[in-house]
DNA sequence: CGGCTTCTTGATCTCGATCAATCAGCGTGG
DNA sequence: CCACGCTGATTGATCGAGATCAAGAAGCCG
């Protein structure tokens, strides 16, 4: 561990830039001149990481900023009046939480850590300030909330008429394009949530999922063990998802060695 | 007819303004200022009705405004690759169309009138540039972003974890609600969509929402004929839905008087 | 190493999709 | 104005996929 010459162990956090984050490219900064990252640098406010389990805020908590992960990922939990929980949402590296909470001003669920966790926080009312001068940050705004909203119809659309095994493949494939996007491998990757977490998502019994898992591994459509994934057959498996426009950068399925690209 | 002196038959569509709208207060120009609110009507651009079954747009047009239902209803229907529809969503009066499209600036269905109805047509380009300058409509924008997103969660949470009786009454309840905002009674009303889109949106098969509503009938729970509904029981229904936190304002079932929180 | 959670595998059973047929509503045109 | 024909709605009967129940295996943590 480097010793930070200032003091806090998270000093280092406090230290870190949008402009050189990883992932400026992806996040809401996209597309903004240095002057103006400046300026979005300025509201940032960075977090200890959270550890695995930790929640960042709870349902029911009231609403002041969004956050955009910065590495690891989490889950957004829904608890309905009789206890039951649903996850709603993964969040994974350069996106971001809390766009749904803004109308209410109020979170509508737990957001909690699968992993070890940072995440930066953006205060919203800077935020919208900022907005108000910066035409593409607003705009950015706009886009990563009309595209959640359209994440959304496509996840309505598995639910509602997608089988089993189609639910997973979508599952599988969404998440190697976001891996993809933000600099990992699409098709090796570590799964960060439980069985029993992507049943309660796709609205299936862990047992189906097990299942299907085995009879993809069957097929050759990937390999799995514990949750160190290898998809095999990207192309097969976005098939059986039925995933339109969905394309695979670089690394699409030469059913061969490249799949670290 | 009234014969309007200026000779488009469309002039009395192109004269009204939000100012006398009686939506206003539900739709975009909520909480604006007299002058802002001039401002917002010189952009809007009214058009002739849309005749039951006629789209407002296509699947795939490119996208350049958003639309606030005027009265009617209409519903959002995505085709798939294997030409499966799915309807995604219903639009009442005051409710927004087209911010899902915002993202890909493409429109991800087709957006369909369910009756006789009409819209105000608000170009993107101008309303952006108008949030800039009226933080109250930019914020009222992000509002609906997030409301809408909410009510997807929701929406999924109905489609993954509730038996079909939930799901028809929560539907009931929601249609309900928002038939009140805009006016009129909560619980009489007459359902714009046929069975089948509502058992497309639900997630369930025609039938299944004919033997539904059969068993709601026999249990007092509403009376139905074709498609005028009259909701007996809200309560009943609403426990049946789960919904958590939805509000009757008014005209409350007073089967008990204090359901009230 | 032991106790816990997580994951897998097997057996049963239920609920809703599907198929099939009839009925009702409604707009159209003779 | 009524008969026709279409689409949309209801009702019945059957079947199968996935939930559920139950048990065992494998990680994973201190």
């Amino acid at each position: 561990m480097p010793i930070p010459s200032t003091g806090s162990k998270y000093t280092r956090f406090h230290r870190t830039r949008c402009q050189t984050c990883s992932l400026s490219a992806l996040c809401l900064p996209l597309a903004l001149g240095a002057q103006d990252m400046d300026q979005f640098n300025a509201i940032i406010r960075r977090r200890a990481p959270l550890k695995k389990g930790e929640a960042l805020f709870c349902q029911g908590n009231s609403f002041s900023s969004v956050f955009a992960v910065r590495s690891g990922s989490l889950k957004q939990v829904t608890l309905d009046q009789n206890g039951e929980e649903q996850v709603t949402h993964f969040y994974l590296p350069s996106e971001l939480i809390g766009l749904d909470s803004i109308s209410e001003q109020i979170h509508p669920g737990y957001v909690i850590a699968l992993e070890r966790t940072s995440v930066c926080e953006i205060p919203f009312n800077h935020l919208d300030s900022l907005a108000e001068h910066i035409p593409q940050l607003r705009l950015q705004l706009f886009r990563s909330m009309s595209k959640e909203m359209g994440d959304d119809r496509r996840m309505m659309r598995l639910l509602s008429r997608k089988v089993p095994d189609e639910r997973l493949a979508s599952f599988f494939i969404n998440l190697a394009m976001r891996f993809q996007r933000c600099g990992y491998s699409p098709c090796s990757f570590r799964l960060p949530m439980a069985r029993n977490d992507i049943g309660n998502y796709l609205g299936l019994a862990v047992e189906t999922i097990s299942r299907i898992l085995g009879r993809f591994q069957q097929q050759q459509l990937m390999a799995i063990q514990g949750r160190e994934v290898h998809i095999l057959d990207f192309e097969a498996l976005n098939t059986l998802a039925e995933t339109q426009g969905c394309q695979l950068d670089q690394a699409r399925t030469r059913t061969s060695s490249d799949a670290s690209a």
